[in-house]
DNA sequence: CTGAAAGCGCTTACAG
DNA sequence: CTGAAAGCGCTTACAG
């Protein structure tokens, strides 16, 4: 058969009942290492399954994400890992209850559904206690996406900040800062309207709570631009841990996720689901941060 | 239909002779930033004509760059693009003399097969015009695979050098350095090698040619580390210009390189050929020497 | 043990 | 215009 060339066609195989051993990972960017670092986890432990994860990028566009809903239903693929929700659906919702649509990293909707993911409040707590602890006084917060009402995040930083006695300047609240660019430029803004004076500077924040590492590594070079100093007159806390955060110069002090952890556990869930098999537990996923040179 | 909850069976669809509409992405790394945006490109452009991208990874594992090659041959995916090639084999080359494989970025086999990229040999060769013409004479070179005799790269390094009346010490050349630690783990190593004495400073380089920026930013941390001061005693060039070169300190003098360009080009031939159209001529695929901070 | 038939779920071409 | 049948390429269960 090898001399003829032949090769099975496996969608005929396909058809006869086994499925396309095809998970998709949807998730907002894959430029974002975070993804990157995701997607590669899943991948890694679906292969050793026999399974492969197909990419799904969503780029925030809901129509895209439910373009990823219909190949699931159409039977292109066995299951959905959704590290992203746009579309805070009864569809979506009765798949993940159906176990085809297992969600991790992060859901910002309503519903009480299952989600394998860190203490996002808890985590971002420690890392705003750490701050204060510091001495840093005027915390800014920072996040890539619209405002929304159920971030755990904020609630953990806000919480944070009463827990010490302290109240949220909301003018120092700062969405749809998606790129080390949208950082840097962010930190050159506020700046530039830095007000002359000593005391002129408690119209500034002194320290920022970044939600990821690549934006936090943007607003140091902003910083750095702006002749800012960092971590004297402004500290810079990430997110993630990931890579950049040991490279730049200050390092970022940042919050350490288990990442490979989420991806794996969420890889070995769907199988467990599309198998009949029982789920396995999730292991802790625990968060730490990681002090280095952007915080005192 | 909504009603009832009725999904078309896709598989049936495909078996019915339209094709998976997926294309394989055959790459080493995802969490190489440089395959990332290479991904992100190629699922854009995919996207758009209602083609889907599968991102493989062979994680340099000749076996797995097999698995990827079988699932086109069994009709999983209807093309597939390799960004990399790690078994330059006979069914390979036929694959991609029918056009059901393109290649892309590289490919370090003996065959004069198409394949879409940037002139490598003439980008190191203006990149290492650039440090000799700055001063620095003692020059490294740092790739991440094996070496290997096609590498285009060192070809034009080396005419470079040659060209300047300078000869190559092959105590430089630096093989299977592929992570930022890697990158970092070397820098120390040289200098912890560094002799006594000025004098002494000639038996190490005074500038690093690095086949990544990623690469690259770990050795700048490994410098500022070991106290090796760049770029007066070691000028670092790196390849790619990854967000991560603007985002070190210093920031990284670097290559160039139309991903995006590349990735477009490679989605729209594999589309031709699978739609039996003529191939759209390839871009002209330009990089730049971008200076910035790790030179003088 | 071997080989022909049924069936997976569609779509398309054809008969009524 | 409507509806039943053929066929995509396999695998499995069954008849010979």
């Amino acid at each position: 058969m090898r001399e003829l060339n032949y090769h099975p066609n496996n969608i005929a195989q396909q058809l006869r009942g086994q499925g396309t051993k095809m998970i998709g990972v949807v998730i907002s960017f894959i430029t974002n290492p975070f993804f990157a670092y995701l997607v590669d986890a899943v991948d890694r432990a679906l292969s050793a399954e026999g399974y492969r994860a197909v990419m799904l990028q969503t780029l925030e566009d809901p129509a895209k994400e439910a373009q990823y809903v219909a190949m699931l239903q159409s039977k292109q693929l066995d299951g959905l890992i959704m590290a992203d929700l746009e579309n805070d659906s009864d569809e979506v919702a009765e798949l993940v209850q159906a176990g085809k649509i297992v969600l991790c990293n992060r859901y910002l909707g309503t519903r009480p559904l299952p989600i394998i993911q860190i203490d996002e409040e808890q985590a971002a707590y420690a890392a705003t206690a750490y701050l204060l602890d510091r001495g840093y006084q005027r915390l800014a917060f920072c996040t890539g996406g619209e405002r929304n009402p159920q971030d755990l995040r904020f609630k953990g930083f806000e919480k944070a900040l009463a827990d010490h006695g302290r109240t949220f300047n909301e003018a120092w609240y700062f969405s749809e800062v998606l790129t080390e660019g949208d950082g840097a430029a962010l930190i050159k803004r506020l700046a530039a309207n830095r007000p002359a004076g000593a005391d002129g500077d408690t119209a500034l924040p002194d320290a920022i709570f970044s939600n990821g590492d690549q934006v936090a590594a943007g607003m140091l070079q902003g910083a750095r631009t702006a002749g800012w100093r960092v971590p004297d007159q402004l500290a810079i806390m990430g997110f993630d841990d990931q890579p950049v955060a040991a490279l730049t110069n200050p390092t970022l002090t940042t919050v350490r996720q288990p990442i490979k952890a989420i991806g794996t556990a969420a890889a070995q869930t769907v199988l467990a689901h599309i198998r009949g098999e029982a789920v396995p537990p999730i292991p802790a996923l625990t968060t730490t941060v990681v002090p280095r040179e952007t915080t005192r």
